[in-house]
Order: C-alpha cells, then sequence, then structure tokens
RNA sequence: GCAGGGGUAGCCAAGUCUGGCCAACGGCGCAAGGCUUAGGACCUUGUCCUUAGUGGUACCACGGUUCGAAUCCGUGCCCCUGCACCA
C-alpha cells in the first residue's frame, strides 16, 4: 500500500486551518479545558525526543475537544536567560559544529549570518518551532496567541507579576553568594559553558576559615571539618605558594594571592597590602582558634594555593593527606633544608584521636593509609581515603573526651555548633569557593562574589506554603508518585534569588531596573498570558496599555471597567472582552511538562498562582513526562533520532511517530528512541487502510451472532479507553484501539462475520478514536468512508447500551476456551484430528454448578452446605458418589472466583446450542473432517477412552482421533 | 549531601495505589505454517518445564502477613533520576 504521509498531512492541516478548528473562542455552551506544556527555552534545534509531551499534550487536547470540551492549547516560546546569547556568539565566531547543525537543518547561508545577534536567534527559532515542529505534527493550537518572553507585551505581564509580589510581601532582599567573572560580572555555571571556557560542573563549596593568630596578623585556614580543630597538631604553608597580606577591617590577614582575590570579592572591607614569603612563615608557630593552642607550622608542597585560602590546617588523626604529610617529612629530611624545622620536632607530633567512628580505631587515617597501602603524597589513592574516612566519620562518629563540651556528641551535629560558634565569636568567617577551577569567555577566573541586596521570592513564606499544599492536595496530579511528593517539595522549597545582573535576556526588574528578572521567576503565571497575548499580536492593545490597573483588572477583577480603561487607555468594552476571557478559560487544567520541573518549575507554577490570583484561577492538574532518550541518555546517531524534525517527519510519517509517542511506553518511564520501533509503527498505520479496504471490499454476509459479538466488545473498549483518558492514560487508549480492536475485527472476520450495517459503525466508531493520536490517517479513513466532515471536529464515542451483549461475548469466550483446550490437546499428542468429540456435562452437574453459583453470589461457598442441599436435591442419572466429588471440586473452583467473574459465569446458556453452532467453524479450524457434539449422559454417545464424564459445565470435554 | 524513582519472561514494556479471570496487556525478536512468490508487508500458530486439556516453577534475594501476593510489610543487594539563577 502506497500512503503518501507527507500530501496526507499537509491536506488536512490545510483543512483544519480552513475550518478554524484550532481556534479558541469563548463558547458559553461549552465546558472549557485549558492545557499547555512548559514551553521550551530557545537554545538551539529540538529533537525528536523533544516531540513526546507536546504530541502527547495536543492527543489529549483532540481527545477533549472530541468529548464536547471547549479547548485552548496555546504554545509559545521561553527565550530569558542566555541561550540565546551564547548561540549567537557560536555563530559570531564561526563555531563549526554550530554551523553544521544549522546547515544540517536547512538554515541558508544568509540567515546564519544574521544569526550573530541573539534576537535574530529567538525569532529564528520562533519560527522553527512553529513550523517545523508544532504546525508540522498536525497540532490543534491557536496560533494567535503564540507569545515569547522577551515580547515587549509579556514583559509588561512579567513586570506587574513582580510588582505584586512586591506588595504581596512575598520580595525580600538579603546578601547571596553567586558566580561572577570579575570582569563580567555574574555567570552561569552550567554543563553547556555558555558563560565558560570551562569548570562547567563545578559546583559551589562553602568553607568555613579559621583565624589562626601569628604574632600581629591571622593565618586564614579554610576547613570543611571546623569540628576537627581539636585535632590539630600543626598547620601547612605551601613552601613555593605566593601569599599576601589582606587588610580587613582592622586585622591582617594571611592567605595565598588566589585564596586573596576571592576573599576581596567576598567582603568589600578586604584589600590586599603586601607579600609575603613562606619562609617568613614555615618555622614559626601559630595559635589555634578557640583551643588557644601552639602550634608548628610545616612544610607541604600539596597545598594548592588556588583552593580554598591556599593554606591548611593538619589533623593526622582523621585526614590521610595531613598524616602522609607528616610521615613524608620525616622520611625527606631534605625537604626541610634552609627551612627552620628540625626533625626532632617533627618526631614531637602526635596525632589525636577526636572521633570515635563504628568500625575504626582511634586514629582512621593512619589505619586506612596502612589498610590501602598509602606511604606516599603522590599515591592517587589519598583522595579515595579521605572520602571513605569522612564519610563514615561525619555520619557514624562521636565526638571524644578532648572536645570538651561537645564530647560524646555525633559529629555531624558538632560539626554546625562549632562552625557558628566559631563565626559567632570572630574566630573564624565563612568562606565561598568553586569545587574546580572556572574559567570566564574572557579567560579571567571565575569567583564567587558577595552580593549584598540580592532579591528572593520568599516561597518559604508559611502562608503560602500552606495555602500551595492544600490546594495541590486537591489537584489532579500524574504520576501518583509526584502527586504525593508535591507536598514535601513544596514545604522544601525556600527563598529562590529572582533577578540577577549580566549578559542575559528577559525582563528588567520594575523595582530596581539593573537587574533583571531571572528564567524560572518569569515563567510561573505565563498561561493565563495566553488569555491576554492574542490582544497584544493583534494589536488591539499595547504594551503602553498594559499597566498594573490593566492586570490587576483582567487578572484580579480590581477596580472598576470605566475607571480602569480611562487610566489605561483602552476601551472599556475590549477590557471587559479579556476580563471575560480569563474567567471563561481560567484555571488551567493541564500544565503538562518533563521531569526536570518537578523539583522547579511545577512548585513555583502552583505558588506564584496561589501567592498572586485568587482562588477562583488556581491550576487544576499537573502531568509530567519522561522522556525518549538514545540508551545511553542523548539521542545518538547509532539507533537513529538524531536527524532534523522535519527530516524524522518525511521520513516516518506524523502520524506513526505520534503514534510512537503515545504507545511505546507509558509517559512516565524514559524510552531509548529507536528507528526500527518507528518502523513498525508505521507498517501499523499503513495496514489501516487496507484493513478498511478489506472489510468494505469482502461479500456480504447476513447478520449472524458474531455481530452481537464484535459491537459488544467495540462497545466494552470504548467504555475502558474513556475510563483511561480520565486520567490521561493515552498509552491505553492506544493499545486498545490500534492493537485490541484491529484484533477483534481479525476474529470477527475469521468466524464468519461480513455484514455491511455492521462493519460500518464498527468503523465509523474506531476512525473517530484513532484522531486523538493518528488525526491525519483518521481523516484519510473517514473520507475514504464516504464521510465529508472532518472528523477531528466529531464525537468521541461513548458507550451505548444498544450494543452492549454480555451473553454473546460469554459464548465467544467459552468457543475460545474450548479452542484452546483442543489446541493443546493436539499439540501434546501431535494428533492431526479427522474426528472431534465434545462432550457437554449432565444436567444434574448444571443444576448443581448454577446453584453453587448462587450461593456464592450470596457469600456462602461453604462445601458442606453444597453438599447437604445437593444430597437433597433430585438430581435424575446421579449417583451419590459422583455428586460428592462433583461438588467438592466445584467448591475448590468457585472460591478462587471474584464476584465479577461468578457474576458472569453465573447467567445460563446454552452449551449445545453455541457448539452446535460453531461446530463447522471448530471444524475448519482445525482442520477435521467431523466435529461431533453431545452430551454426557446420551445413550449413543461416542466415548471410547471413557472421558464424557469428566465433562464439566462450562467446560465439555474433548476427544480427538 | 538533599529529595525521589525503579528492578516483571530473549529485549522493550503494562500490571503494583484498590491482593484473587496473572503463566502475567501490548510491542519487538525468534520458530513453524499460510499468503504471496523477493515487500524490512500481511495472516495464523507457537515461544519457562512438564503434561490428552494436568501439574510444577516463576515477577531482584531472603523473611513475614493472608485461604490466596508480581501486587501489602520488613531486611538486603543492584540500577537510575532531579536539585534553584541551566531552562
Amino acid at each position: 500500500m502506497v500512503v503518501d504521509f507527507a500530501e496526507m498531512e499537509k491536506k488536512w492541516q490545510r483543512r483544519w486551518s480552513e475550518e478554524g478548528l484550532e481556534r479558541s473562542d469563548i463558547d458559553p455552551n461549552k465546558e472549557s479545558f485549558f492545557l499547555i506544556f512548559a514551553y521550551p527555552g530557545v537554545t538551539g534545534y529540538l529533537h525528536v525526543g523533544h516531540m513526546r509531551g507536546y504530541t502527547i499534550s495536543d492527543a489529549i487536547c483532540r481527545y477533549k475537544r472530541m468529548r464536547g470540551f471547549n479547548v485552548m492549547f496555546p504554545v509559545g516560546t521561553h527565550a530569558t536567560g542566555n541561550g540565546a546569547i551564547a548561540f549567537a556568539r557560536r555563530v559570531e565566531r564561526r563555531d563549526p559544529d554550530t554551523l553544521e547543525t544549522l546547515r544540517e537543518n536547512g538554515c541558508d547561508s544568509e540567515t546564519i549570518a544574521k544569526l550573530a545577534d541573539p534576537i535574530s536567534v529567538v525569532n529564528y527559532f520562533n519560527e522553527v518551532y512553529l513550523n517545523n515542529y508544532w504546525k508540522r505534527f498536525g497540532f490543534l493550537s491557536d496560533w494567535r496567541r503564540f507569545t515569547c518572553t522577551i515580547y515587549p507585551d509579556y514583559e509588561k505581564f512579567i513586570e506587574w507579576q513582580m510588582i505584586k509580589l512586591n506588595k504581596a510581601g512575598l520580595l525580600m532582599q538579603k546578601p547571596y553568594f553567586a558566580a561572577a567573572c570579575p570582569e563580567h560580572g555574574p555567570v552561569a555555571i552550567d554543563a553547556s559553558e555558555t558563560d565558560l571556557q570551562r569548570g562547567g560542573s563545578a559546583e559551589l563549596v562553602e568553607y568555613v576559615a579559621l583565624k589562626f593568630k601569628m604574632e600581629d596578623k591571622f593565618l586564614l585556614a579554610a576547613t570543611l571539618r571546623p569540628e576537627t580543630i581539636f585535632g590539630l597538631t600543626n598547620f601547612w604553608v605551601n613552601p613555593k605558594a605566593d601569599y599576601v597580606v589582606a587588610e580587613v577591617g582592622d586585622e591582617k590577614w594571611i592567605l595565598s594571592m588566589a585564596g586573596a582575590q576571592k576573599l576581596v570579592e567576598q567582603r568589600e572591607d578586604a584589600v590586599i597590602v603586601a607579600h609575603i614569603v613562606p619562609s617568613d612563615l614555615i618555622g614559626t608557630v601559630c595559635i589555634a582558634p578557640y583551643t588557644g593552642k601552639e602550634i608548628p607550622i610545616l612544610p607541604s608542597e600539596l597545598v594548592d594555593p588556588g583552593v580554598g585560602t591556599g593554606l591548611v590546617m593538619s589533623v593526622p588523626s582523621d585526614a590521610p593527606y595531613d598524616w602522609i604529610g607528616l610521615v613524608d617529612l620525616r622520611e625527606h629530611p631534605e625537604k626541610l633544608e634552609g627551612l627552620n624545622v628540625t626533625l626532632e620536632s617533627l618526631a614531637k607530633i602526635d596525632p589525636i584521636p577526636i572521633i570515635k567512628t563504628p568500625g575504626w580505631g582511634p586514629l582512621p587515617a593512619l589505619e586506612i593509609c596502612e589498610k590501602m597501602g598509602i606511604k606516599e603524597l603522590s599515591d592517587p589513592k589519598l583522595e579515595e581515603a579521605t572520602k571513605e574516612i569522612y564519610k563514615s566519620g561525619f555520619h557514624r562518629g562521636l565526638m571524644t573526651e578532648v572536645a570538651g563540651e561537645y564530647a560524646g556528641m555525633p559529629v555531624e551535629q558538632a560539626k554546625d555548633m562549632i562552625k557558628s560558634l566559631l563565626t559567632e565569636s570572630g574566630e573564624a568567617i565563612d568562606f565561598y569557593d568553586l569545587s574546580e577551577e572556572v574559567v570566564c569567555r574572557c579567560g579571567n577566573r571565575v569567583m564567587i562574589k558577595r552580593i549584598p541586596d540580592q532579591w528572593f521570592i520568599d516561597y518559604a513564606d508559611r502562608e503560602l506554603t500552606d495555602k500551595s499544599k492544600s490546594h495541590a492536595e486537591e489537584m489532579s496530579i500524574f504520576p501518583r508518585e509526584y502527586y504525593d511528593n508535591i507536598q514535601g517539595i513544596l514545604e522544601w522549597f525556600r527563598e529562590r534569588a529572582c533577578v540577577r545582573q549580566g549578559n542575559w535576556l528577559g525582563t528588567k526588574f520594575p523595582l530596581d531596573r539593573k537587574w533583571i528578572v531571572e528564567a524560572i521567576a518569569d515563567s510561573t503565571l505565563y498561561p493565563v498570558y495566553y488569555l491576554i497575548s492574542m490582544y497584544a499580536n493583534e494589536r488591539l492593545i499595547s504594551p503602553e496599555n498594559m499597566t498594573e490597573d490593566f492586570f490587576d483588572f483582567v487578572l484580579r477583577d480590581e477596580g472598576g471597567a470605566e475607571e480602569v480603561a480611562e487610566k489605561c487607555g483602552i476601551d472599556s468594552a475590549l477590557l471587559l472582552r479579556i476580563r471575560d476571557e480569563v474567567s471563561y478559560w481560567y484555571p488551567l487544567s493541564i500544565n503538562l511538562g518533563g521531569k526536570e520541573h518537578m523539583t522547579v518549575h511545577f512548585p513555583v507554577f502552583l505558588m506564584n498562582h496561589v501567592g498572586l490570583l485568587p482562588k477562583k484561577y488556581w491550576p487544576r492538574g499537573i502531568i509530567v513526562n519522561w522522556y525518549i532518550t538514545g540508551g545511553g541518555g542523548k539521542i545518538s546517531k547509532s539507533k537513529g533520532g538524531a536527524q532534523p524534525i522535519p527530516g524524522a517527519a518525511a521520513k516516518f510519517g506524523v502520524d506513526p511517530l505520534r503514534l510512537f509517542y503515545a504507545h511505546v511506553a507509558s509517559l512516565y518511564v524514559d524510552v531509548a528512541w529507536d528507528d526500527d520501533k518507528v518502523e513498525h509503527y508505521k507498517n501499523r498505520m499503513l495496514r489501516l487502510f487496507s484493513i478498511m479496504d478489506e472489510l468494505l471490499s469482502a461479500e456480504e454476509k447476513p447478520r449472524s451472532r458474531i455481530d452481537d459479538w464484535l459491537l459488544s466488545r467495540l462497545n466494552e473498549r470504548i467504555r475502558r479507553i474513556n475510563e483511561a483518558m480520565d486520567v490521561y492514560d493515552i498509552r491505553s487508549l492506544a493499545n486498545e484501539v490500534y492493537f485490541e480492536l484491529p484484533a477483534d475485527l481479525r476474529w470477527y472476520t475469521r468466524r464468519g462475520g461480513a455484514f455491511r450495517g455492521t462493519i460500518e459503525s464498527f468503523l465509523e466508531t474506531w476512525i473517530r478514536m484513532l484522531t486523538p493520536i493518528t488525526p491525519h490517517v483518521a481523516e484519510e479513513l473517514w473520507h475514504g468512508l464516504g464521510r465529508k466532515s472532518t472528523v477531528s471536529a466529531e464525537r468521541f464515542p461513548e458507550p451505548r447500551e444498544d450494543w452492549s451483549n454480555p451473553s454473546a461475548e460469554a459464548e465467544e469466550e467459552y468457543l475460545r476456551g474450548l479452542i484452546e483446550d483442543i489446541s493443546q490437546i493436539l499439540k501434546v499428542t501431535k494428533i492431526t484430528p479427522d474426528k472431534l468429540v465434545i462432550t457437554v456435562a449432565t444436567d444434574w452437574k448444571m443444576e448443581l454448578f448454577y446453584m453453587a453459583c448462587q450461593m456464592a453470589r450470596s457469600g456462602n461457598r461453604d462445601v458442606g452446605v453444597l453438599i447437604k442441599s445437593a444430597m437433597g436435591m433430585e438430581l435424575p442419572g446421579a449417583d451419590k458418589k459422583a455428586v460428592l466429588k462433583f461438588a467438592k471440586s466445584l467448591m475448590a473452583d468457585l472460591a478462587k472466583m471474584t464476584d465479577d467473574l461468578l457474576d458472569r459465569i453465573s447467567s445460563k446458556f446454552d452449551e449445545v446450542g453455541v457448539l452446535s453452532s460453531s461446530a463447522d467453524f471448530i471444524a475448519s479450524y482445525f482442520g477435521a473432517s467431523e466435529v461431533v457434539i453431545q452430551k454426557a449422559d446420551d445413550e449413543k454417545r461416542y466415548d471410547p477412552t471413557g472421558k464424557a464424564d469428566a465433562a464439566k459445565p462450562r467446560r465439555p470435554s474433548i476427544f480427538a482421533e
């Protein structure tokens, strides 16, 4: 079968657009359904995996539309941040990978030339997403409402949001420590390294820097383990490093040059005033904070001047590096040459037990070095040893008696207490650093900078948190696990920095225009903005009209129409129209987004709604989707999927892709992309056309029992599908519609079904059900059936009483069970049957069976009672022994059955009748020339092996020869 | 570190909340047959062991609750994901 998917897609998309199916306007007679997917960030081309969530969104919306809802499904893009800037920079410096990607995606050189400008990048990709992705995939989205976070009208909306947050008391300012380049200001540290030359995976490290008194100055040692001060034995200085004196207030601090530069970023009052040579330090002593202990200063080349403050306090009991450092000096006295340190003084240094950890002796560092055979400072195992000791000591260790008032306390707890004690007494300061070297694009080293007046949104606010949590309980949140987890996430969510400076696209912060609103903060309330964007896009309102009063009125029902209209300079009728639009469509029914939004976007989306909009506008649902990946994580070339999205659409067809997304797995697991799989879905699509052809061209036969069966099955599946879609289980819909129903159809045909009326009813119903997932194919088939309407605008089937036929289904199930049994027997015996004898149980067994069913249904499954009643019954032809035996096995069977099954099995039907009318079918199925149907009590029965009496109700005995 | 998810037959993947039509949906792969005769198409049957339709063994491992467990509880082993100025 040849199907030109591309042409078919174009044809129907044009038709939908002509009919305006995608447009969403108020209709007071219909209930609204409003779904968005979390808009993508504009950072480059998307790949086929990204289309999964979007496609599911469209399928859900199409389903809802067909169920009679008035559906709103707008799309937009998120351009805030540095993604577009980074992209433009790559184009500007003609990065080969970037240029190749652009060309692969069909971007001509003229366009490429324009993409050195970030705004052009945004505009370019907005077009790509809209035309090459979303429209290409047949989405029925209201394109008039498209918006982007850097549009001037959108920015007015964000300004309003920030103003309202402030008025609601949800903004606050406090110091903050963030990565920054000394020249270019704030930079983003992330793996894509858009701002950086290297160091994208660095993390923020919070040290405590302890002050060790030395004459009139302090040595500043950064540590992660302040609780180990009790085990201090010495101090480490790198004999080759560059040290300086920094003046901080009226104190003089000594630290490495690099450390001092970091210090300057973190404290405005710090100034570097002098250099100092390491040999002036080594060999002298300093006084430890808190304990007041005097300790010697020793050399160690392992002290990295670039890490922390470039000075290290030594705790050989628990730090393998420190222990081996001492060992090293003892064994290499030449390292002490020219330094004022004697071997005798070294020999006096003994590790002090400070932490008792289960499984370890008093000096774990010595122990682990021994165990792992570490003897040299150059041994790479030192790192592992350090981690091991730290992990077990921190989680399970207790402070020993040397810790004074902290003795016996868990390390985890002592650490925090000692830290705050030292910082509060001025004996230590917080000191921030990065876990690895981070270098800005400009070549400068990125450091942690103190931002004294950072703005935050106070998501820790008690009232806001509580309201959000209780509202989340009322929402439809999928999957179930996330419904449960979101409670904890909302509780955990703290203040969040909401503005930033630097190289960044986004809205200027209205309270202080030196800031730009950060990328999560401007993407929380936006679903409601789609209800306004259309008016801005159509130039009915302009950004100047979009004042605080305007938004207050349309989003919060505040103020009088006339008065507000005058203030913001637009017509009051228009103002009312926009407000009505909001109140008709809002709240949002579903926000669908990827799993990465679970701890970031979804909570703030919810809390901003709760904090700023009236309760009637709080969102109703969230769906989280997992990804299509390439086996290892990213989409890879080996398994396919690396091609641009339009290429995939051309290769496989849009509908096969849509079916792949919907059926390959539930939304809540990651799935690897696989060309072969998609290819199979394509075949499945093609098959739909031939199925219809075959059905319609078959020679008609009169209506029979199998017609009842098919319609009843169809009806049951409709019921199941609608039930599944109540919880957005799109995979179940796909499974029933694309796999189960065709299987039913095959059985129907095989059983001789070919009644035109049934076939048309079936097709008509089935094609409607194909529409949400594979709309183009559905339209094509719908018209192939001679319908003139667009099926996308038709109603989705609902169960109908007149199709339901439980007895027809029961009969067919009985027959299929029998066929299975016969197959079993033939398989085991390897008989090719010429004659099949099927014997139905005797009447008295039937009678007993029904009675037992009645008993079981009324809750009585006791064998004794059954036997007693059986004995009292008149059962012609039955002997007591047989009755007893049968009653026992009967109750054993019934005991295992569910009520539902009991109900079904209890209804009477005529086994002999069903079998007689199917005898020909059974014969042809097995290629037998004769099928005999008989009753067990038939005197003329054919029973060469004496099996006939084994027949039970619903389980006839079988003999083959 | 903080939080969360998961281990199901050769592979992917339903089922687990609400225990019982579950030897476990569906797909893929494989085998046989059919159709057709080069099309990666389609249809049928089979695909844990055993067996005249029975029985046994199975849903990471071990233990428990129950008349009954893939499903509930406990312990252990293994894998994965997200984490805030990256959207």
